[in-house]
DNA sequence: CAGTGAGCGAGCTTCCGCTTGACTT
């Protein structure tokens, strides 16, 4: 008897939705899309109304072949894609590429149990061509902008760069985020912090008020001197005691992004890390008497719901291990939707809630566990009853204001007895009394500074990402990939930071294409992609207004824009073969000097990347003079990956180097070798003794000729000044607040 | 805490969004 075919895009829920559906039917995935623009060109012809020359994509025609095959043998076809605009997408495309000739019906569903696919067969529909052309222009414009943009930095900037609607923004929010750093002005500011004694204890307090009136804000030390010895002479005395109850809620159970966040602050994953483990544990994983089995729904989600089924289960499991009590009143909604969500899945949460992570923690490796642990505990504590807080406030009167001191007390643990809360503080009030006077045990001026904000690390562009609603849950790791790849940013200790071309690209972008690099691009985008999935408007006139324009301004920028003036700066040195001025450029592999006159000379010069003196450059000029140690060639300066250094100019016969050194003049306090400046593998200097590797002595600051007078260990120039290299003994200088910023950031 | 390298300017580069598998070392 001919079968139903069903065809999804995920091949574990295939898996899953097979076993639902029995033998009447044959359910198989498409792995995503099927067709897509070619790669190699633009595939889009505007003046023929935007015509567009889809291709099977190459990985896809095993599956297409097989899809065929299978259509032969059918009855019915069900495309059972994702419910989101994509999905709808990839239903048109399976059909136009498979032609079936029986009947075709679309059917969706937002989560993977037996009743809601049921229920998604009894009401088929036909595919939904208003969204199918949502989702084209969508593709089409990111075509439109990539392909055409790229190109233009390719002339103007240098080959193998590159733009998007997407990667473009997160370049430009961290190439943004470093100039905010560097022009950051630490602005001072002190408090008074008390330990105040009192007959039921002690308790901590600062002075909030000065008098009756003003919100404390010192910003010198002197007004806080003298507040601080009236403070001291003063008679202390409680004058009010406040508490309230409040409610501490549960998070959401996770989705794409906050599972990115999590794992990496709990865990230290990177988004690729967290992504491919958690597929595992959605693909299926061996667990002892069960087989394999999925232990979390799917990992690309926008969305906090979870089904009914799920949550009933969650509820029941709640109440019998910890109480009926620790059910909330009524439901915790988590309504706030992400911008942008199409919401086609559920939530990440265990398919199974009654498989605890500790049951199955011997048949998990460690980080498979430790992430099953983390989704399947915030899924729980997502729908368990809010904690209870008690917050008191005392203020206490003085001669020089009032203080005040805080408590926090947990009077309900609810969902936090599953996921206490790390950043939460809690703090007990001794008993107080209304007039009862207090002693001041302890009371110290703290010198405080705004603080720069932090660079970017994966989990927190995700998150400004996200809350801009630019990106996919599919696409929030692949992009911080590309943005490395293609040279834009580098990761230093897991934290963005923009390389030079970044800075030259956006600061492009931005000036003549500001539209395109807009942090609301995306936005106003998906609000005509809206409207063209409700019908009010249609894909070619969409198309056609945001390209007319934008081909118009492209091809009056390629006239205008001058290459020169973007990777060409001047510099007075002349060129030693034609005389003609040289000039610093930007190219593919870094910065380099080059002759003016080319392409007619085409003499070259290495910039060192270091910051080398005049004296020093002299020197090294000097030095690599000298014959090769091992085959008497010449020597010539070299640009490594680290750093500059002088190699031999016979490689790759002769492979010999030799690191630049630039001394201390300061000696080693372990053998009296000379302490000389060098580069780790990242890039960083530090200072090593010269002895190396008979002598493993380093530093990371410039070592000084002098003693600690505490430790007697070597004194360095650290960033705030002259400190000891080994204990606390700093130095007393004229301190400028930037620099102690600067030393803690 | 300790390594290094062609090239670059003119040529095959590039987008975003779905989904996983693996020509073999």
């Amino acid at each position: 008897m001919p079968k139903k075919l069903v065809i999804v895009e995920s091949p574990a829920k295939a898996k899953t939705i097979g076993q639902y559906l029995g033998t009447d039917f044959t359910v198989r995935a498409s792995y995503g899309h099927v067709r897509d623009l070619p790669l190699k060109k633009l595939g889009i012809d505007p003046a023929k109304h935007f015509a567009v020359d889809y291709v099977p994509i190459a990985k896809s025609k095993t599956i297409l072949t097989e899809l065929k095959t299978l259509l032969k043998t059918s009855s019915e076809l069900y495309l059972a894609t994702d419910f989101d605009r994509e999905g709808e997408a990839i239903a048109w495309h399976l059909t136009e590429l498979l032609k079936p000739k029986m009947p075709i019906h679309r059917i969706t569903f937002h989560e993977i149990t037996k009743p809601a696919i049921e229920n998604a067969l009894k009401h088929p529909r036909t595919i939904d061509n208003k969204l199918v052309d949502a989702q084209q222009a969508r593709r089409i414009l990111d075509r439109l902008v990539g392909y055409k943009l790229s190109p233009f930095l390719w002339k103007k900037v240098y080959r193998g760069l590159s733009a998007g609607r997407v990667q473009s923004v997160a370049v430009r929010l961290i190439v943004e985020r470093e100039r905010e750093i560097k022009d950051f002005k630490a602005e001072e500011s002190w408090t008074l912090d008390a330990i105040l004694k009192s007959k039921g204890g002690d308790f901590a307090a600062y002075l909030a008020k000065v008098g009756t009136t003003a919100k404390l804000e010192l910003s010198n030390q002197k007004e806080i001197d003298v507040l601080k010895k009236k403070l001291e002479k003063s008679k202390l005395e409680v004058e009010k005691i406040d508490s309230a109850d409040s409610q501490l809620k549960p998070q959401a159970p996770l989705i794409t992004s906050t599972l990115q966040q999590v794992a990496a602050r709990v865990l230290h994953f990177s988004a690729k890390k967290t992504m491919k483990i958690a597929q595992d544990l959605y693909e299926g994983v061996d667990v002892e008497c069960k087989g394999s089995i999925a232990l979390i729904t799917y990992m690309r989600t926008d969305s906090y719901q979870m089904s009914e089924i799920a949550k009933k289960q969650a509820e029941n499991l709640i109440a019998k291990n910890y109480g009926a009590k620790y059910l909330p009143d009524r439901p915790n909604l988590f309504s706030k939707k992400v911008r942008g969500a199409q919401e086609a899945h559920e939530a990440i949460r265990p398919t199974d809630f009654s498989i605890r992570p500790d049951e199955i923690k011997g048949q998990l490796t460690k980080d498979h566990f430790n992430l099953y642990h983390l989704i399947w505990s915030q899924a729980l504590a997502s729908l368990m009853a809010p904690a209870q807080v008690k917050t008191t406030t005392v203020s206490v009167k003085s001669d020089a204001g009032i203080l005040i001191g805080r408590g926090r007390e947990l009077t309900f643990d609810g969902f936090m007895r599953l996921v206490p809360d790390v950043e939460e503080n809690f703090v007990q009030l001794p008993k107080l009394a209304e007039k009862e006077v207090v002693t001041l045990k302890k009371l110290d001026s703290v010198q405080h500074f705004t603080e720069p904000p932090g660079r970017y690390s994966e989990a927190s562009l995700v998150r400004e990402l996200e809350k801009r609603g630019i990106g996919r849950p599919s696409t929030y790791a692949p992009i911080m990939s590309t943005i490395v790849d293609r040279g834009y940013v580098t990761k230093l200790a897991s934290r963005f930071t923009p390389t030079e071309v970044a800075g030259i690209v956006i600061d492009l972008l931005v000036e003549h294409f500001p539209d395109i690099v807009d942090y609301n691009f995306t936005a106003e985008m998906e609000d005509k992609l809206d409207d063209i999935a409700e019908g009010k408007r249609e894909l070619e006139p969409v198309l056609e207004e945001f390209y007319t324009p934008f081909a118009k301004l492209l091809s009056e920028k390629e006239k205008t824009v001058d290459k020169k003036a973007i990777v060409e700066e001047a510099t007075d040195k002349k060129c030693p073969d034609c005389g003609k001025p040289i000039v610093l450029k930007l190219g593919r592999y870094g910065k380099f000097y080059s002759c003016s006159g080319f392409p007619e000379c085409k003499h070259t010069e290495p910039y060192l990347d270091d910051k080398f003196t005049a004296d020093e450059e002299k020197e090294i000029k000097e030095e690599v003079k000298e014959l090769c140690e091992k085959c008497g060639g010449k020597m010539a300066i070299k640009q490594g990956r680290f750093g500059t250094f002088l190699a031999c100019t016979n490689y790759p016969k002769c492979k010999f180097t030799k690191a630049i050194v630039i001394g201390s003049s300061v000696p080693c306090p372990n053998c009296g070798k000379e302490l000389i400046r060098r580069n780790t593998r990242r890039g960083k200097v530090f200072w090593g003794c010269s002895g190396y590797p008979d002598c493993k002595t380093a530093y990371w600051d410039e070592p000084l000729a002098e003693k600690c007078p505490k430790c007697s260990n070597l004194m360095v120039n650290k960033k705030s000044g002259p400190a000891c290299s080994q204990c606390d003994f700093k130095k007393e200088t004229s301190e400028s607040p930037e620099s102690v910023v600067a030393k803690e950031a």
